[in-house]
DNA sequence: ATTTTTATTCTATGTTTGTAGAATAAATAA
DNA sequence: TTATTTATTCTACAAACATAGAATAAAAAT
């Protein structure tokens, strides 16, 4: 099965929010310029036949859900940059982390005792 | 700028790792089943058209390097991945992240430690 | 001085992506 | 019941990608 394509993402992540919608509430949901419901249309299409999205049919529309979890997504993703540019490693991509986004001094602290607790729970 | 594709950034982790190169090298180290030559040499002229890298003439053969640091690039994709998915979160990334990434006891303590330095830091 | 090897660029083809108009079908309004 | 709106699919087309053979140029080997 492929990946989701860039603007393929950005669409999903709408729908994530939502947890279910219809075609027309998406287009909405874009900034401005928004796109043509044809190109919408296009990209659910496609993520169907990924296997990313499904539907129901309500009347004579349908209302689009994800068929996959945003965390199970991401575990991939974020797996897969660490094992392409971190040799695997999970701290090293961890130290990185936590040296190079812009945590402010309060989220870190927030951050540490998330860590404790995950501590704890092993 | 267009970013690099999925496979320009798999040799740009090599060069990355090796700091500078001959094409040559590079194609050696991909694992079997190595690519032809001149995918290689595509991929690079493609990487040097695009800004993100460059070479040295070392008689009649060049000697690639990077234009950008393997830090910098990846600042931008995690970051780019957290404005997509994480509303711009650092944070919510980061708990995210602990949560789903597969960190053993001993390297959970390795990053508090990091943090902690980090909190100091601020 | 030819032949062979090596390095690099050109050309090429099939696929995926981004974007959307045209066509169709069905429902609703006039 | 004909005209119009709405929903979805088809078709299209340019750009980006993945991959690599053919062509060229230069150096090295015979």
């Amino acid at each position: 099965m492929p990946q989701l394509s860039k603007s393929e993402e950005e669409l999903m992540n709408m729908l994530w929010k939502r947890k279910k919608a219809f075609m027309k509430d998406l287009v909405e949901s874009y900034p401005e310029p928004k796109p043509a419901i044809t190109t919408v249309a296009t990209l659910l299409k496609r993520m169907t036949d990924k296997g990313f999205v499904n539907y129901t049919n309500v009347g004579r529309s349908r209302e689009y859900y994800p068929m996959v979890k945003k965390k199970d997504y991401f575990s991939k993703q974020v797996n897969g940059l660490i094992k392409n540019f971190f040799n695997g490693s999970a701290s090293q991509f961890a130290s990185f982390f936590t040296q190079e986004t812009d945590l402010s001094k309060s989220e870190l602290k927030e951050l540490k005792k998330l860590i404790d607790e995950e501590i704890k729970r092993k």
